[in-house]
DNA sequence: TTTATAATTAACCAAAGAGTTAATTAACCG
DNA sequence: CGGTTAATTAACTCTTTGGTTAATTATAAA
């Protein structure tokens, strides 16, 4: 896992980083800003080491400030994790368009019953 | 780790699973296909296992046909993977737009270095 | 100079991950 | 039937990961 992309994606593996990359997102944070919404189920120790492996992944730049330890978003490496992606990008938009064909398909058969029973329903009346 | 997304990530986090999944684009591929490229640095069973990570993610579906097993990629995963990331785009491009001011910014200031130093050969000359 | 706050480090533990070899299943083929 | 091929399962090892509590460092503030 030695490779910058892997230790990217495992970097996201993990639904705590990703919110703490979100909250990055606002704007500076440090260690207990960051750890606040967590503190509930993990302790302190525990937002360290992640914060650790997001900053091993260049995800995240921490400075010195007196005892705080400001943290900021560094995206870069996202970009490449998206541009991996990127060429499978093709594959899921056609899945798509086939998940949008069928639905207009199964749409217009109802149609037609709709109109059968509208003429069951005329006789009927 | 039991969120889709982490999942997809996880699976995406190996340089093996990466490379199954890059084969798989080119169409459907036997266990024994997908393993070629890698039997002479792991072992077959490996090779299952990694598979079963990536069917897990719901990444690649396995079908049956004798004694083979026909892989399919499947990409919609990564399109909720590349929906968590696309709202740091914003963040890396503007990281990247800042490289590029900063390049223009040296490069000027070598144009005018070069441009001195044109002036000092004159002089010697 | 003590005390409080912010954060990290150390030492430990349990579970998951990534690999191995050996055995097993399942289907085909002569 | 007996052998071969394709793939999986079992059992095991080793390392990494994600968490804990307790101790420690470093700075600010009374």
């Amino acid at each position: 896992m030695t490779d910058n992309l892997s230790q990217t994606f495992s970097a996201l593996a993990d639904p705590t980083r990703r919110a703490m990359l979100a909250r990055l997102t606002m704007g500076e944070a440090n260690v207990s800003d960051l750890a606040k919404p967590f503190l509930k189920s993990m302790s302190l120790p525990a937002i360290t080491k992640h914060l650790k492996v997001l900053e091993n992944a260049g995800l995240v730049t921490k400075t010195k400030d007196a005892q705080w330890r400001p943290c900021k978003l560094n995206a870069t490496p996202l970009q490449d994790a998206a541009d991996w992606m990127e060429p499978y990008r093709a594959f899921w938009e056609e899945s798509f368009d086939r998940l949008d064909e069928y639905l207009k398909e199964v749409q217009s058969k109802k149609n037609k019953k709709v109109k059968t029973k509208e003429k069951k329903n005329a006789r009927k009346s």
